[in-house]
DNA sequence: CGTAAATATGGACGCGTGTAAAAGAGGGAG
DNA sequence: CTCCCTCTTTTACACGCGTCCATATTTACG
């Protein structure tokens, strides 16, 4: 593309800060002043380059900027699944949290593979970037990977853990509470419920199975867990729960249960398997039938029935990670031991249970 | 923090070419060469480097490497939100193209808002990102800075098009074809389908709107648009739907009609609204209402009733614009004219219609 | 109006790497 | 053994901008 020309609006194209000073009448590094931060400069010189900026097309160079410089203004996040509302959410509270703190972030997505999660690790950290927020992927993440990256630069884990990271701030939700909270509730209203869950590929997953275990047998009763094992290829978690609900439900078997499902895409699976089995979860009808799910997932309200849930408080966590990791950018040594900041879930009472 | 030290893995750690060259034994250039491409340099120097970086932890830096060098091998996307599967399916099949084709994608999101979009776009420049590819985000889109990005770098929209955009490159779904594909099936399998449209801020609504009526005098029938306006202020696409639906069925109205949504997300909320009110969409039920949507959202298969919808060829747009997007790349002069390439939609026969 | 203090500016150097051109090494033919 | 050719390495400069420091300019005050 031939650079110099005058773009469609008119304006002749300048590309580095030598020859905007040329056409502008100001030294070069009173120009950098400037783009750094305008008050740097007189007011004089200010007008001169504003009223010049007006004139021409220029935009300072990305990586000549950041090379030289300190600090790069940018914090790296890495997320598991694009595919996720959850995530979405997350990210999104992410993204807003930190251009308040006047930060830009760059997304990476793992796509559920270990090794593409190593390569934004690794692309982070040849960018300098000034920290790292990180959604582990789950048990087939590379952890010494997450060695490095601890080892080079500050870094937040969001969302979920490896159980050995111990050294790694973490901010996430309390799942002892959160699931305790659903399973509670479950047990009150209705019978003792059964937990399905998700084949122990995933942090939250299992804590949420072993809250589950703990709160069951703190209230006396004997917990039961199905879906830990992959039926018919079927890993979306929509899909799981239908089809571990619909094997269950072509049976006979827990057509009257409480089922606390792990999460809510596999709750609206589970939901769906309901439906086609002609069974109505919800308060008392048809024999008692309660499904409830984990994350208020944002289509929960519109699910029919509408799903009972606990809510992650997902913008807590969001900036509550952002202002951990952007504590850690600040004052690097301040705080060698670990911070772990958990969130409560919240009980969203719906029609599903 | 201390760049020095060796990292807990126990490599010393080197942040310079040039001190990785003192360490190896080569010289920097050929370290230069091999990063880019190891076959440049001698068998025995390549071993010796592969050797010595076992022993050290190295990574060249980012920007330095992207600053002197013709093709940055990175392309840029805008996509105006994040909390909508469709977007994220998108999202994916352009990674995952663009990965295929050795080009990285940094992502930006404008969360609605026409500022941060162009914000973006100015980074993106100021980066030199190979190309980028821009899903717009409605009419609230800063056109002129779709101009600047155009005459600086390789561009190509995806998903939707600002109607005045004639010259810039377009990959997208033929709305004529697949919301008349829809209309026609609801017209046949029921009585003359509404459309139940959205708010006039988004392209595709409007082309889906204006192909709904189209394809409805074709048949000879009398195009009936509701949900123009918004109700409660809610712009939430599902939200919004329901709020339509439920103060139509509230005065008794539609309840036996065919209702076609602009989108799935707005279809979701139309079967919220129906079920609020005791009525089951799909074949004959209950005097026939029938509620399908657009797009094929993931969620689809899993509402009660499934969602009939006309399906978008996510996969097929998300490939065709990054090869698009690298066509215009390599041969700049190639083709001045716009290429618009739309995919058809596909109907996905469910219960809901 | 003059002088010292405060502030703004410009020259020079450095950041970590790519790359063209020059120097070197290696190998075969005469 | 010498010469020449080819492949490889090295030398030297470039990329665009941040930043230190000396110098020019403005401001404050008497």
């Amino acid at each position: 593309m031939d650079r110099s020309k005058p773009d469609k609006t008119g304006k002749p194209r300048i590309d580095t800060m030598e020859h905007l000073s040329a056409a502008i009448g100001v030294s070069r590094p009173t120009l950098s002043r400037y783009f750094l931060d305008p008050k740097r400069v007189s007011r004089t010189s200010r007008e001169r380059i504003e009223q010049g900026l007006e004139q021409v097309e220029y935009v300072p160079n990305f990586f000549a900027t950041r090379m030289n410089r300190a600090s790069t203004g940018m914090i790296g996040v890495i997320i598991p699944y694009l595919n996720d509302l959850f995530f979405s959410r997350l990210l999104e509270a992410i993204e807003l949290a930190a251009m308040d703190a006047g930060y830009s972030v760059i997304t990476k997505c793992s796509h559920s593979d270990p090794a593409i999660e190593a390569r934004a690790a690794e692309t982070f950290m040849s960018m300098n970037v000034d920290g790292a927020l990180v959604a582990p992927l789950g048990n087939h993440s590379d952890l010494t990977m997450y060695e490095r990256l601890r080892s080079r630069l500050p870094f937040v884990l969001v969302d979920s853990r490896p159980e050995v990271m111990t050294e790694v701030d973490f901010i996430g939700t309390d799942h002892m509470q959160s699931t305790g909270l659903a399973t509670e509730y479950l047990a009150r209203v209705g019978g003792p419920p059964i937990f399905l869950a998700m084949p122990r590929v995933n942090f939250n997953a299992m804590s949420r199975e072993r809250a589950y275990v703990a709160k069951m047998e703190e209230l006396g009763l004997e917990p039961e867990i199905i879906g830990t094992e992959l039926i018919n290829d079927s890993w979306h978690f929509e899909a799981h729960g239908q089809a571990v609900l619909d094997a269950e439900f072509s049976n006979g078997r827990l057509t009257d249960r409480s089922i606390l499902c792990v999460n809510d895409r596999v709750a609206i699976g589970a939901l769906k398997a309901a439906a086609a089995h002609g069974l109505e979860p919800g308060a008392m009808r048809k024999g008692g039938l309660r499904i409830a799910g984990h994350d208020d997932y944002p289509l929960c309200p519109f699910m029919t029935p509408s799903l009972t849930t606990v809510a992650q408080n997902v913008d807590a966590i969001g900036q509550a990670a952002v202002t951990r990791l952007i504590e850690n950018i600040r004052g690097e040594k301040s705080s060698p031991e670990q911070t772990v900041k958990l969130f409560e879930g919240v009980m969203k009472m719906r029609n599903s249970a």
